[in-house]
RNA sequence: GCCGAAGUGGCGGAACAGGCAGACGCGCACGACUCAAAAUCGUGUUCCUUCGGGAUUGUGGGUUCAAUUCCCACCUUCGGCACCA
């Protein structure tokens, strides 16, 4: 097969496309999920059908819209609407969550990612939340000093572009949002420190984050640059390259394809750190993201070659190549059409096509270009280079599939050895001339296609008989050799490429933080002095439907003088992308109001780094990646210390609407926490949300799903309040060891779940153990240390879950003292969740047969005569000797007969 | 094409380190209470069955006394990257 086979759109594919695109559309949650965050979605709503969709998800839909909020526990004095309110006010009066410094106690920072104020809380942000302050408690009770903040990344475009349509400054939008927000967060009953909070519009906030600009550019980490940039037109503004999503080229937040434009922008060299960025050494978090990441960066090995124009034996022409080995294969070039040496190049006879072919490909998009069905086309510029290592004249062509933005924007073309170079020869008759032969073939016609695999190099010089492989880089030992040799040649050398490119910042738009950068005619770019920070964003503005940036409009703002000379001078009128912003938020929380600089540093010593960074996977490329990359550059400037801000990282998934598709308003599957607060209670809602899928993968909201929590906690407050004693008769002793057993395999359990992020095991357990006590309480268990000491322990299990109604039973009900969430975790008796007496399988041939009891410390033996002694072995065994038995102490018995 | 993840009852899911598959919950069925309903409580609930059993963790192989778990191949779904030289 010759030509680069086409591969038809199929109709799956354009539906994924579509519907991501919608869903680029949709409201952001926490910080800014993407499409990307549809990740979940799909699998989850794939994975089991969609029959359940629509006629009880209307109705349920409908009822909870008809139905006035009203408590549904009815009959009982359990009462959330009251008690819950009560005690989030009673916890924040006595400021029981205020984390201050304490050198006595081992620190513990949990993070969980800030909203972005979009004016209500949504389901997802109580998903991602409620569990990571449930372990945050945990932490707390186990004798942490546990740092647990909150925040709002509250600078982007949903208010401005709200304002351009009602007039209403995003200022005041974004603090009234955030107002509302804060009231719907306290109704979490989180361990937030609220006097941490920051608020990254607030100038407090943004002061710093102009500062770091700055010392990033001293620092030469941000330039400014003329380049080809993704710029969205929906949102007027320049994108970074990671805010480009999908083969269709779609705009992160509004799912508008991007086009291109030419313009100069600030820029942050984190292509300086793409080798650190891939080393996760030290840090526990996710495959899945480390993966994501590192395909991100997308580093290859090879070698740079220097070719030269025949014309001009001093000219230097680089390629890059991960495959050096093929070098003697090299029958052509391809020039990238913008290559800047066009131009110099093209001979006369050439230049018309040269430029015609220049023209076409610029008014392409990027998507049309780069659509992987088209046929490759291209132009001979005329000219011809000489290959360095056997001194052979090739011609030089310009063709789209070389992109100027990778490796050098030319290339050599090994048609025999590479699939698009294949194709490309074919299409234009130009030599193929193979240099791996195949182990296996000894003789090989032409060639059908490029061949890529083991082989012994030929055609290929000294390096004739030389094996290579398929690895990359100088594990293969063919591109070893080579490389080597280019060295000592002076032809070439190793080399690395990356796929990563540096961090576009500028935001064509007014609501970010300034980029404090002067211009002036005389000293050029400038940063503001530092005593003149923050550079203010100008409040009367006004909206322009053009979409342009009220900054730019603003007649007096951007007028100023050069910090050097003191000449008329210009403000930078882009504002940062608010990624930014969120790259160093936790060091903020370190302390909020700190005037001296942007934290304090006696707070970081005790506190960074972060212990646990909990939120949406969606991020995995941007913010993820960029505060990363922010870390080692504010350590590199001695500004922080250690190589990863972020020691683990735990991505909870996604909560579906019952329809099985992601939530969103024009669906009307949306579920609000409010309203089930309202009707629930917060604990019950938290526990659900832990209970009812796993939480890193996510799941459909199941609203019949959540009256089995609500019988939970029912049945938890009936059987702490409820004063019946039923039992008149004393308690065997096996009842009381049988309970106590209980409640402390539950502890054990519990408490390694709480460490794994485990939590819906968590629920069930304590489940299952409350089911458990009820038996107990019907055989008379109450009154008995036991029963008094279960009670205690389930009490304190259930606190980091259900906070509320455990510190009402705690302190209210049991009189213990205030408060349950300043109680230690309990300690797990080993001895108590010993069994005594156990019931062993016995297998025969592989099949359960029987069942036996002995004695949990029974010795081998004695296991294997009681199995072997039992009616249903000898049955099978029919008088013969057993092959053989094995023995699993106090697990099983497998008899082979 | 490359890289990664997942697949267990009607549903969400459980199974610590290879050892009883289906914990816990939803739903459903039956029963108790009730004039009745709701709520609550109790019992049952993977499938097939000639009631002896048999089958069963996407499919097919393999290792093992024993596989949801380990290995190989494949299928399906999801995600990321992609004319990346």
């Amino acid at each position: 097969m010759a030509i680069a086979k086409k591969k038809p759109v199929t109709k799956k594919k354009t539906a994924r496309v579509a519907a991501k695109k919608a869903a680029a559309a949709k409201k952001r949650t926490t910080l800014k999920p993407s499409p990307k965050g549809k990740a979940t979605v799909k699998m989850a709503a794939a994975k089991k059908g969609v029959k359940r969709a629509a006629p009880k998800f209307e109705r349920v839909v409908a009822a909870i819209k008809a139905e006035p909020p009203q408590p549904v526990v009815k009959n009982i004095s359990y009462n959330p609407q009251v008690m819950e309110p009560k005690w989030q006010a009673k916890w924040e009066k006595d400021k029981l969550y205020r984390s201050v410094i304490d050198n006595s106690r081992p620190k513990h920072y949990a993070l969980t990612m800030l909203p972005y104020p979009s004016g209500d809380l949504h389901i997802g942000h109580w998903y991602a939340m409620t569990p990571s302050d449930a372990r945050a408690r945990f932490k707390r009770m186990q004798g942490f000093n546990v740092l647990f903040p909150i925040g709002f990344d509250a600078f982007g475009l949903p208010a401005e572009n709200a304002a351009i349509k009602d007039g209403v400054h995003p200022m005041k939008r974004t603090f009234q949002n955030i107002e509302r927000m804060r009231k719907q967060l306290r109704s979490m009953g989180s361990m937030f420190d609220w006097e941490r909070q920051m608020v990254s519009a607030d100038p407090e906030y943004y002061k710093w984050t102009e500062w770091f600009f700055i010392k990033l550019y001293k620092m030469g980490l941000a330039y400014r640059k003329l380049s080809a940039v993704d710029w969205c037109p929906k949102d007027n503004t320049t994108l970074a390259r990671e805010q480009v999503i999908g083969e269709e080229r779609v705009c992160e937040r509004c799912g508008t394809p991007v086009i291109k434009k030419d313009l100069e922008q600030w820029f942050f060299k984190a292509t300086k750190y793409a080798d650190e960025l891939l080393n996760f050494d030290g840090i526990d978090w996710p495959e899945r993201v480390k993966t994501l990441q590192t395909n991100w960066i997308g580093r290859s090995e090879g070698a740079e070659v220097y070719f030269h124009l025949e014309s001009d034996p001093s000219s230097v022409i680089t390629v890059f190549t991960t495959r050096p080995d093929t070098l003697w294969g090299a029958t052509f070039m391809v020039f990238s059409p913008e290559h800047p040496m066009l131009d110099k190049i093209t001979t006369p006879e050439q230049r018309s096509a040269v430029d015609a072919y220049k023209l076409q490909a610029a008014r392409q998009s990027d998507i049309e270009r780069e659509a992987l069905d088209k046929e490759k086309t291209g132009v001979f510029t005329g000219a011809y280079a000489i290959n360095p290592v056997n001194h052979e004249r090739i011609p030089i062509w310009i063709a789209d599939y070389v992109l100027m933005s990778y490796g050098t924007g030319a290339i050599m073309a090994v048609p025999a050895h590479d699939e698009r170079d294949f194709a490309f020869a074919r299409k234009y008759d130009l030599p193929v001339i193979p240099v791996i032969r195949p182990l296996s073939a000894e003789d090989s016609g032409p060639l059908q296609a490029a061949y890529i695999g083991d082989g012994v190099m030929v055609n290929s010089g000294p390096f004739n008989g030389t094996q290579v492989n398929t690895e990359k880089g100088r594990k293969n030992p063919g591109i070893a050799a080579v490389i080597d040799w280019l060295e000592k040649e002076g032809i070439g050398k190793e080399s690395v490429n990356y796929r990563y490119r540096d961090w576009l910042i500028s935001r064509q738009r007014y609501w970010g933080a300034p980029i404090p950068m002067v211009y002036c005619d005389v000293h050029g770019w400038n940063p503001v002095p530092e005593d003149q920070l923050p550079v203010l964003l100008p409040e009367n503005v006004e909206w322009k439907p053009t979409g342009e940036s009220p900054l730019k409009l603003h007649p007096t703002w951007k007028n100023t003088t050069c910090p050097v000379g003191g000449e008329p001078a210009v403000r930078e009128t882009d504002t940062m992308d608010t990624f930014m912003c969120s790259s160093w938020y936790h060091l903020r929380y370190l302390s909020p109001h700190y005037d001296k600089g942007p934290f304090d540093e006696v707070e970081y010593n005790y506190w960074m780094p972060v212990d646990t960074y909990t939120g949406g996977i969606e991020h995995a490329t941007m913010h993820l990646l960029y505060t990363r990359f922010f870390h080692k550059a504010l350590r590199d400037a001695g500004i922080t210390e250690g190589n990863e801000p972020m020691l683990q990282l735990r991505n909870q998934g996604m909560v579906l609407g019952e329809d099985h598709e992601k939530m969103s308003k024009s669906r009307g599957n949306v579920v609000a926490p409010d309203v089930l607060v309202n009707k629930y209670g917060a604990d019950t809602v938290r526990a659900y949300l832990m209970f009812f899928a796993r939480w890193d993968m996510g799941a459909p909201w199941d609203s019949q799903g959540i009256e089995g929590t609500v019988r939970w906690m029912r049945r938890v407050w009936i059987l702490f309040t409820d004063p019946v004693a039923p039992a008149m008769l004393k308690p065997q002793p096996d009842v009381l060891r049988n309970l106590r057993r209980k409640v402390h395999q539950t502890l054990k359990r519990v408490t390694r779940d709480f460490e794994n992020f485990e939590f819906n095991t968590i629920i069930s357990s304590l489940m299952e153990l409350l089911n458990e006590m009820y038996k107990a309480r019907e055989a008379g268990a109450v009154g008995t240390p036991e029963w008094d000491e279960a009670n205690e322990l389930y009490l304190k299990m259930l606190a980091p879950v259900c906070p509320h109604i455990a510190e009402e039973i705690w302190t209210n009900q049991m009189c213990k003292p205030y408060s349950i969430h300043q109680q230690a975790w309990p300690r797990v008796d080993e001895a108590a969740t010993k069994e005594e007496v156990i019931e062993i399988p016995v297998q025969v041939n592989g099949k359960v047969r029987a069942r036996i009891i002995v004695a949990a410390e029974a010795s081998e033996d004695e296991i294997k005569s009681a199995a072997l002694a039992s009616e249903a072995v000898r049955k099978y065994l029919e008088g013969k000797e057993p092959k053989k038995v094995i023995v699993a102490k106090g697990r099983l018995v497998s008899v082979v007969v």
